[in-house]
Order: structure tokens, then sequence, then C-alpha cells
DNA sequence: CGTCTATTTGAATGTACTCAAAAGCGGTGG
DNA sequence: CCACCGCTTTTGAGTACATTCAAATAGACG
């Protein structure tokens, strides 16, 4: 059976044997995307839970001024979508683009929905999913309205080298929610 | 049986018989707080998840420098805790004081998780939860990053009424990361 | 009524943005 | 292999947003 890293991710928090992973294997899609590539269009509704093979991905929002803010990236063995648009289907308030060509797994909502019922451990598993990725926006959160600029750029870098290895400057501005100008007259010192 | 406020929040997500309610009862811990009492103080260790039954809270990070800032607001049926702290052990980040004379239910972080194991539908209901919790979060990232003080201000007051009633002008200007005064000026307009 | 805190106001300062232009860098085709 | 193109990054000047500090006013509470 092909080894694959959504299994790993998934035996952090619940166990699975052969049976089960052939079980899941049949209820998701394996995708490969190249660099630029939308896996999700702002405005539309998406129905997928991603995970992330290999590769990385970026997740923005544009506004109507064309102004770019970049809501998270998400690098190997990462989950990520607009939960409000998947779970509650709401139109993506963001695009989700390939920022290298990458491997990517997809979970239909009704699928998620239906192996909630047939194998509850995954309730748990999401349970646990949910609560780490509230615990990290509770605490970017704070972090965005306590701390400068400059100290969120350190801690940034400190704390997603995997990621700070992959993107544009430009694309780490906006997620910190500065202009690239001035993110680079930061650095400058 | 007392009708708890909190029993109907279970209910929103799973169904509860009467056993189940005595059982849940007396799993968990019924407190009375005054107006400023800290129900968690930063720095320490919470083993507490939150509910409001009635009145209202606030959890806050006091910085070195004395900066304040204000991480969320709970009212009645709202849930509050630092997540981090309660699942990681970690000390809080956060104190969280009763803004009003409230009564708060606590549930302890053992019992919670040998609930998890005896009735396995509350790893549903907290899945939901953390999942809507999550979304909230990844939401107030995008404003905070894209939009102007002015414009958060406005979503805020517009979205939660509730709590604009209950807290003061300050704190609202900690919760948007600006100083009272800042906030000030902008109403004049 | 007096005290304590919240809110408002204003002036001076610092932080961050806009706009425009220059410099750097990687890929592509001739 | 070099020249060019498109994009990112840097730099700087001018402007707008937000803070600090201090003082005046207004509200809440005992």
């Amino acid at each position: 059976m092909v080894d694959y890293q959504i299994f790993k991710n998934f035996q952090k928090h619940i166990s699975l044997n052969d049976a089960e992973k052939d079980y899941l294997k049949s209820s998701f899609i394996l995708r490969e995307v190249s660099r630029k590539d939308l896996v999700v269009r702002q405005g539309q509704i998406c129905k997928k839970l991603l995970f992330v093979e290999s590769g990385s991905l970026r997740a923005f929002n544009v506004r109507d001024d064309g102004k770019e803010s970049t809501i998270m990236f998400a690098v190997r063995d990462w989950w990520i979508t607009d939960m409000d648009c998947f779970v509650n289907r709401k139109p993506s308030l963001v695009s989700i683009e390939a920022l290298e060509d990458s491997s990517i797994i997809e979970l239909d909502f009704h699928i998620l929905e239906n192996l909630y019922l047939e194998m509850p451990k995954f309730e748990r598993f999401f349970r646990i999913l949910f609560q780490n990725a509230y615990i990290r926006e509770q605490s970017r959160a704070l972090h965005n309205i306590s701390f400068t600029t400059e100290e969120r750029y350190r801690q940034f870098v400190e704390s997603y080298p995997a990621i700070v290895k992959k993107v544009t400057q430009r694309q780490i501005a906006s997620y910190l929610g500065v202009t690239p100008e001035f993110l680079s007259s930061i650095k400058r010192k």
C-alpha cells in the first residue's frame, strides 16, 4: 500500500489498520497541481478539505480595491481550506494557489460527514485538528494586536522556517498585513 | 431538573436524555463569581474550560510594558478559555475576569478527556465547537490584516451587539488593538 | 458629595502607506 | 552565452494613520 503522508497525519491522533486505510483511500482524491494553479477560487463554493502530500499552497483574499491578504500557508503535512465555506456553504473568502508543483488530497464535505458516522474515531481526529487550529489562530490574534510588525516578522521566520523557504517577501508581508515596502524597510535595520 | 443553559448549548449539536444530563451535572462545577473577579490568572496553568451560564467574561493579556490586549469576550451561552493552556498545560497567556456578577460552569480537563471516552458524542460536540471557533478566528485574522480600524470597529459593533452593551470603549479598543484615544477619535466622525 | 475611572480633546511624534523609480534576479529565447 | 522580460525587492519623499502624553470633561459608584 502506498505510504501516503496523510495516513501518518491521521495516526498522530488515531490508529488505522490496513483495511481502514484501503477504505479511506477510496474516499479521497489525490490530485497533482502545478505552480500557480488555483485549487480554490474566491467567491465560489469550495466543497473540499485539502491536505498537502507534498509541495505548498497559499490561501489569500483579494479586496475590491485590489489589496491582497494572505490568510495562511500550507506545506507538506498540513490541512488547508476556507472552513466557513467548506462547512457552511458560503462563497469562499479566499483563493488557494499552489506555490510550486504539489500533490494534494481532497476530502469532499459529504464524504467526510459520512466518515464521521461510519468511523467515529474521525470525530476525535478532527476534534483534535480543529482544537489545534483554534489554538494557533487564538495565538495569532494575540500576536496581531499586541506585537509590533518587527516582532511579528521575527516570530514568523522563527516559527515557520519551512514556509519561509518557499514564499516571497511580498507574500510574507501580505500575511503580516503590511506592505512589501514596509517589510523591506524593517529588514534594513 | 434545573434547566441549565449549558444543556441547551450541548443540544445544538447532540441529543441528551435526562440520565445523561444527571451524569453531566455531576461532572462539572457551577460557580458564582463577582464583577472584577479573576477566574484565570495569566502565567498560571488553567485546567478549566469555562461556559457562561449568565453574565459575561473577558480574556486579556498584559505585556511586560503594561500594554493590555483583549483576546475575547464571552457572554451568556459562550465558551471561553486559553485553549493552549487548557490542552497543552502551558502557562496561560491571559487572565479571564468577570465583567459583571456571573454564573459560570467549569469543566475540568481530565473529566472532559474521560467524557470523550465514555460518551463519544462529545467528541462530535467539541469537534463542531472547535470547528466554529476556528472559523471565527480565521475570519478575525482576515479582518485584522485587511480592514481599517474604522471598518473593524463598525463590524464589531454590528456583529456583537450583546457584547457591546456590556463592555467599555477602552476594552473594545484593546480588542481591536488600538488605543482608547484613537478609537474615540474615530467615533467623533 | 467626593473619588475613581472612562472618555474626549489636542499637540507632538512615530509608524506605516502611497507612489514612483531604481536595482536585483531568474527564466526564456535568440 | 547573453540580452531581454517580468517580477520582486529596495530606496526615498511625501502623506496618512495611530500613538504618546497631558489635561479637561463626563460618568459611575460608594
